[in-house]
DNA sequence: GTTTACAGGAATGTTGACACTTTTCCGGGG
DNA sequence: CCCCGGAAAAGTGTCAACATTCCTGTAAAC
């Protein structure tokens, strides 16, 4: 039984805790053991169990309670067409909004250390890299409502990008198509960096259909 | 005292009432007087409350309940700038997926009975058509994940419609933009649709932009 | 051996009461 | 007249007990 905790912190460990799949998909939350481990009582997981649910995290089955949301190959597809043009926007934004100097140390980044890091199969590290640019680009875009709106659609398919970067030449592929979008970016062009980074992710999802099969 | 509703039932009657403007922005939403008037008790309502804030339509602050978000300027430019993306996506997927002979009645609904509806300043009736339109196109895309965004950011500023609406000459623009979408659309060619939408969203924006001293 | 009925247990849904905070109202003082 | 306590009222946050539903295991019947 941990520290009490409030309404908040419980719902942001639940969700770290089902984007690192430390909670399976399909598996039930219990109520009472949630309560009983951060230490608060049943009504407050409640709470959290409701906002999870309407994040789309978990469904609630009445009576039966709250289980973790398993996405089919369908949803994934919808979710990567979304992720296509808002990120594709979040970078246009980003570019617009941003010195074209900004960019250049993530350009280097990308172009040297990361190549090594792939070619040297380090592809946590590489991930790590991949996700801060990402809410660099977040930040960058100043919306919000679009940087809240990316985490929640992120979230959902957070735990594919492991098994997307392990294809067959997959992380390469998405390094150099970041190189690209880097480059525009530090030219300043906004509109060839967003069709670029809607590019990059269109692939990712062929290479999904494509090896469908194998992910899920 | 009406009768007991389900929760899920409270939350839609709540939402419809802060779209069409029956809560004001920034009221106060009293729990238990809303129990009361549903006829369920304070948890239910709580469990509504608490689904629209994690929607943004209402903010709660701590021991003084939920008020009715009210949104300044900076965020429903933010928000047009998704719209602008999304829309346009749903409208080439929607292109994709239907056979260009759907859209030919819509077509000739914007090219004529709807032209002269906005000439004798029928604007509630254009409204209802519009959204007809859009709702149509929507389904059309097939992407559940995308219809329940357009739903969440659609819903908080659809109060403005009505105020974008009555610009000089904004009825007819966006009518024409219409038309050429759904001339694209009745052609096949999805990708000049999307780009088509996004302009006429961006154009709404603009207009926005310029006679925001009349509009908030 | 399989199936069905039933009882016991476990988990969720619901309610009402209680504690705490904020607001309001009233009276006194400056 | 305005302003400042302070107590009462109203409203929200929290909790624990109760009701209901679902799952499990056992035993009997076919």
């Amino acid at each position: 039984m941990r520290k009490a905790k409030s309404a908040a912190e419980i719902l942001q460990a639940l969700r770290v805790r089902i984007a690192q799949q430390r909670i399976a998909p399909g598996a039930k939350l219990n109520e009472t053991d949630l309560a009983e481990e951060f230490g608060v009582s049943r009504a407050r997981v409640r709470d959290a169990l409701g906002a999870l649910e309407q994040r789309g995290l978990v469904e609630r089955i009445p009576n039966r309670g709250a289980v973790v949301m398993r996405l089919d190959l369908s949803q994934v597809f919808h979710i990567y067409e979304i992720r296509e043009v808002l990120e594709g926007l979040a970078t246009r934004l980003a570019t617009q909004n941003t010195p074209p100097e900004a960019w250049k140390e993530d350009l280097a980044r990308f172009q040297g250390p990361l190549k090594d890091l792939i070619a040297r199969g380090e592809l946590q590290e590489y991930i790590e890299h991949y996700e801060r640019l990402r809410r660099k680009i977040t930040e960058a875009a100043k919306n919000p409502v679009l940087a809240e709106m990316m985490d929640t659609i992120f979230e959902k398919t957070q735990v594919l990008i492991r098994r997307i970067i392990i294809l067959p030449g997959r992380a390469e592929v998405g390094r150099k198509q970041h190189v690209a979008m880097l480059q525009a970016m530090c030219k300043g062009e906004a509109q060839e960096a967003e069709n670029i980074r809607r590019n990059g992710l269109r692939s990712a999802r062929l290479a999904l259909e494509k090896y469908q099969g194998f992910i899920l």
